[in-house]
DNA sequence: CAGCACGCATGAATCGTTTCATTATTCGCA
DNA sequence: TGCGAATAATGAAACGATTCATGCGTGCTG
């Protein structure tokens, strides 16, 4: 394999040289630079990234980790962050911990054994200390669709979910629902627990009772687990008129469930998502839903981690951004 | 920044020792092992992946390649080769060109310098240049739904799209259509030209005219792009009663353009997708698709990369793999 | 004309591991 | 008792880049 040596001595230059002619190329002469130039051409070098990484220390990449990539909101979140991280010469690597807390805590210690530049990452593990790794290394991160703990409260971008599941609630309260399934996900998930907590907000402002919310809890947050759900919540009775799902997937299969039991939507029962993914719109009956800010989420997020490993660090505040959501009324919540 | 030198002073061994602890503990003696380790635990040491590469060779992380991560089905696919390339110990980085071929040309150089252990590729670039850096390094890559060039031939997975074409012009000619309108995207890419040599493969079988296929090209392969489609499409004159998208995205898109036409579906224009993607049968109408197996082509491209590069990689043999796809039947397609 | 600054190139030291030939120690067995 | 084998640990040489103090020659300035 041709390394920088090899191309050293075709050119007739030092390694010195031929590394700045790659890494400040304005310090070479012309002539030699296009010499060296041409010999990495002809020879096809390409530099051994870890060679570079050990002596220069700094990483060019940046890890997302995310919490279920078949989710399209986190999708959204990860073109944010790569579109703002290649900007910065930055490669994303983006991986999937599918909610294991085993899984995130193998990937984040790859991520330290890599040094990676700083890490984007919706944790699973709600005690946070899977993040120590990270720590341990001083490798920054930025919590992504969540706050931070108590301790120590780095950079975070995330979403009102409060305010979400009050929005919703509040909107189905509106058309004159009594009550309301709230179909949640794990209940370690801050997200499913804060928009709960939206709903219960709701019922009070508008006088109703804590029972109104009436708790269905999926396994995951997905479509099949929706699909589930949707048949377990046909047999409560009385049988609900107003569901809310913890996010669009779920409501998903929820609709799904319902159309195949023949319960009409929105006429018998009205259906509320979470997160307004591009597949909402287009669902069986066009899915109301929360939306969440996911692009800007990601390339605030990838920009606040630049900020902190960038050129002045030192001036870097830490800081805990909180988007709002916004409702997207469509069929499935609108009585006709 | 603790290294493997400080945990060798500290437990009072050599550094050599300490790398034994860690790559084949079976080799030293019991009770040093638990010392040396009970000290790189207190000292939170974490290996240098970058240094480990440099003297040891082989990376651990796999790259997989994609043309739109905002697809479910590269989602699919991708899930499926991270499952199987993290059994065996790798990671998998996941990148999406965009179907970009400057981006794609990038992020291969990236993985060049990283001397990744493989790459799985979906590529954008038809010549298949943009794969020369990979040769230049000797780092092997499969193909992705997409058989190899002409000159030399590595190993590939895909799936037999004129075959999956077929099948859906089949079905829209059984159901008594005499026409139909193929909603294309990018004719470089080989997936749309073969999707669309099926069509005219079926309509032959029927005795219908080339004619019989009237194209509409796409800009991109996404919902956004699909709506653009279905607008356009209802200017046709006459107006199409069967068509065909070259993925389920461009059919969500155009059910969308359809639905806000006011235009029936499938009672005025029958709709058939390419992927079966899980929001397919979601719908607002449920979508007739060309099911792919995306989660077994990613673990079978995963598998054979790994075995190109495993222990016994001399006895590697290239294979390409083709896959059939499967027409499946939903409401999109059948007439009332 | 001496002295200085500047532009360019050099080459050795360094990053943190793995690997391997070598040494030291113990053990079994004739 | 002596010897070969087996077992543990050592320490130095890579791996392939970056970085930096150093040297050399040129042109400019006072």
């Amino acid at each position: 394999m041709v390394g920088i040596k090899e191309v050293a001595r075709q050119a007739g230059v030092s390694v010195g040289t031929v590394s700045n002619v790659i890494n400040r190329p304005e310090t070479v002469a012309e002539e030699t630079r296009t010499r060296v130039q041409s010999v990495i051409a002809r020879l096809h070098y390409v530099r051994s990234e870890s060679a570079r990484q050990l002596r220069a220390g700094a990483s060019r990449l940046m890890a997302l980790l995310v919490l279920d990539m078949g989710n399209p909101f986190f999708v959204a979140v990860a073109s944010g962050a790569e579109r703002a991280a290649r900007q910065a010469g930055l490669v994303v690597m983006v991986c999937n911990s599918a909610q294991s807390v085993s899984e995130e805590m193998d990937y984040l210690s790859l991520f330290a054994e890599h040094r990676v530049r700083g890490v984007l990452v919706t944790p699973a593990d709600p005690t946070g200390r899977s993040l120590d790794v990270l720590r341990g290394q001083n490798i920054p991160f930025v919590l992504v669709d969540r706050v931070g703990g108590l301790d120590d409260t780095g950079c975070s971008v995330s979403v009102d979910d409060v305010a979400g599941g009050r929005l919703a609630a509040r909107h189905l309260v509106a058309a004159g629902h009594r009550a309301v399934v709230y179909v949640g996900g794990p209940p370690e998930l801050p997200q499913v627990r804060d928009r709960r907590a939206g709903v219960l907000a709701a019922l009070a402002e508008a006088g109703l009772p804590a029972e109104a919310l009436i708790d269905v809890t999926a396994e995951r947050l997905d479509v099949a687990a929706g699909r589930d759900a949707g048949a377990r919540l046909l047999g409560l009775s009385p049988r609900p008129t107003a569901v809310f799902c913890a996010n669009d997937l779920l409501a998903l299969g929820v609709l799904q469930a319902l159309f195949a039991a023949g319960v009409g939507v929105p006429d018998e029962i009205a259906l509320v998502g979470y997160d307004d993914i591009e597949f909402a719109a287009a669902a069986a009956v066009p899915l109301t839903s929360v939306r969440q800010p996911a692009v800007a989420m990601g390339r605030l997020a990838a920009e606040m981690l630049m900020d902190e490993t960038g050129p002045d660090a030192g001036r870097h505040e830490h800081r805990q951004v909180v988007l709002q959501p916004e409702l997207v009324v469509r069929g499935s919540s609108l009585r006709r």
